[in-house]
DNA sequence: TCCGCGATGAAAATGAATTTCATTTTCAAG
DNA sequence: CTTGAAAATGAAATTCATTTTCATCGCGGA
């Protein structure tokens, strides 16, 4: 399941690691609670993807590191990564909560295959403005927003139509 | 859960139920399925609310008119009145799939409160556009777009700020 | 009317998300 | 360097919406 990411480095630096590090203590430290080698661990497995990661997916990478850390703390820090804006989450409506790096990235949004699953990012600032336009034209105080467009890619569309040539 | 829709009838006419029960009529014997009083039951119910149902809430509602109709039943309804066009998916991305009429409506995206779960609905052609726009562009075959705004809406924000006045 | 295929719905299964709880670890104070 | 209270951990259990199963029922074409 190819999942294109345009604008995040190729490789994140040592520097960079250690700042999203310094963010997530500073985070603990803020809201009382404490830093573990394991969510050391969770924070660098999940910094060195790509992908849009599900906490399943996730859970197996950082087994791979430490094959003692469990399910569960992989789901939590995942939270915690998300609570300091590090993380967020990206819900491609298919049943499963996926999570990606947000730390010094553009707002972006995702095109998603629905025969294959692979999506792309692509930016407009346009969908930004409508949440701030709408939020004042309702009096709500926005948050977010999610957008995601449905499609069939073009590596799809090939096969189908190689297979059933109408 | 108030949850205000803005472009449709305030009550649906006769003609428009009957109109959609063509429609779902027509569709079953286009693929082979049978009509069945609990599936004239179901969407004349569901035609006759306003909300943003989930299977279960439209299960309780389809319930004071035919108790013997199963939740079972009202969930494959629900698929079939979305595949004929009748009805649509909205993931308001709390964990439950709600379904609206599709029938008659203008597209439209919805504002939802994170606090008490109500929603607004909005209407905006940008989206729409957007979403050829970048079809075009990443040479995807588009078919749909989710787009929603998450925030708290002017009545939580009253309550919350009476509950702790900082 | 008859009969076959689909419909029905109670119950069970599924599966991701979340919680529980006994044990282990962190870390600030002494 | 201790200590101990509070938090973290992780395996297992639970939750809960969704989906499937299967024994029976009923629609509708012949």
């Amino acid at each position: 399941m190819l999942q294109k990411r345009i604008d995040d480095q190729p490789t994140l630096s040592r520097q960079m690691v250690r700042e999203a590090q310094d963010i997530l203590h500073r985070h603990l430290k803020g809201v009382g609670l404490k830093q573990t080698a394991q969510r050391d661990t969770i924070l660098r497995t999940f910094l060195e993807t790509r992908d849009h990661l599900s906490t399943d997916e996730l859970h197996r990478l950082v087994q791979k590191k430490d094959a003692r850390i469990g399910y569960t703390t992989v789901y939590r820090t995942l939270k915690l990564l998300a609570e300091c804006g590090l993380a967020s989450e990206v819900a491609f409506h298919d049943g499963i909560a996926r999570y990606e790096h947000q730390y010094n990235r553009r707002s972006h949004h995702h095109m998603v295959c629905t025969e294959c699953g692979s999506s792309v990012e692509f930016f407009s600032q346009e969908v930004g403005q409508l949440e701030q336009e709408i939020g004042r034209r309702y009096h709500y105080l926005t948050t977010r927003h999610t957008f995601q467009i449905y499609g069939v890619c073009e590596d799809c569309r090939k096969k189908s139509q190689s297979l059933r040539p109408l």
